[in-house]
DNA sequence: ATGTGCATGTAAATTGTTACATGATTCA
DNA sequence: TGAATCATGTAACAATTTACATGCACAT
């Protein structure tokens, strides 16, 4: 029936926002409960995107219903659990979504480069302790994903390249921050 | 009256937060009405900081009350209008603001990453066609920025510095992407 | 026994956006 | 005179987070 499965595609689509797909992409690559689809999230793509407990337990019900992962209850003592796992139909939506083209906004909200814009109403010498705050906490965070570093060559050699990539990407981004910051830690300190 | 005010410091820091800060800033460098501050944010730190109409009027409001900005009216015509400019005691708070040592968490929320880190899912062309829209994307963002940098010059020979640094860091970010991307097209297509 | 990590889930609050209603001004 | 832009403001809606309630498992 033609009809009903297309009727069917566009009711997922409306249905899935962002967020259940990234619930299905960490299903996808071995997380089985909500605890650790949080976790994953943590370890791996939280330079660039979060979720939060909430958003996770409806979202896994809503994929379940549109059938793209499978639940089993798995109980611990008295207490309902529930694991999952990736079906067909889930992984062929995710390579759809993954392929959909549609806009793909580059979202940074940063109080620290709101202050740096704004820090012409400093002094000199507190404007200066702003940029080197900026710059510190861009240095931690490339050595919070260095750490991580070793993790992603070895998905690598298991095949899984691309979150070694978004990993160099982070890393890329916040040095490029720091030289910024350097070169203009030197120019006002000139100046 | 040293426990009253003590009591207003408290106050203000419960009331305002970052959205004010940034319409507090953007009056002080000369954005009168709400529909300035608008335009003013768009043109300056959009690519870190975005702000809805719906928030900057009831922000005005509650900066005007807490008198860190004073209102005139301005009708043009029948319609009511209302025109602002900071206070001596908006200049202070604004610079406690940007002294107060405060998390400021870099919050970056970027689809095109996500779907990159699950890319693996996808064929390999379709996993590079991903890759170059990615590419695209921030090669757009950076000519965007290039076209306002004459503007961040100008000020900077006014005697305001940090937009030109800000505008810059946001090149350099996006610079930065391209080249991870522009590696990984290579090695992908080497592999 | 007790604290820490694993684990599930909901309700309330917060935050922010979109859509809408309205009207003035300017330029073609 | 009609379209585009300037302009103000609110109400409804959507998205997301925080706080809370609950309890198992394991190591010390």
């Amino acid at each position: 029936m033609p009809l009903a499965s297309a009727t069917r595609g566009l009711e997922l689509e409306s249905e899935l926002d962002a967020p259940d797909y990234v619930v299905l992409g960490m299903v996808r690559l071995g997380a089985r409960s909500g605890y650790e689809i949080k976790r994953a999230v943590e370890l791996s793509i939280r330079f660039f995107w979060t979720i939060s407990q909430a958003q996770i337990y409806p979202s896994l019900k809503r994929l379940e219903q549109a059938g793209l992962v499978r639940g089993h209850p798995e109980p611990r003592g008295r207490r309902p659990r529930r694991v999952y796992e990736i079906t067909e139909a889930g992984e062929l939506e995710l390579v759809r979504w993954l392929d959909r083209r549609e806009p793909m906004p580059f979202e940074l909200r940063d109080l620290g480069l709101v202050k740096l814009f704004f820090a012409d109403a400093l002094q000199r010498g507190e404007a200066l302790e702003l940029l080197d705050t900026v710059r510190a906490r861009s240095a931690e965070r490339v050595g919070a994903l260095r750490d991580i570093e070793a993790a992603g060559v070895a998905a690598e050699r298991q095949g899984d390249l691309f979150p070694l990539l978004t990993l160099r990407m982070g890393i890329a981004v916040h040095e490029a921050m720091i030289e910024v910051c350097e070169r203009y830690e030197r120019k006002l300190k000139r100046g």
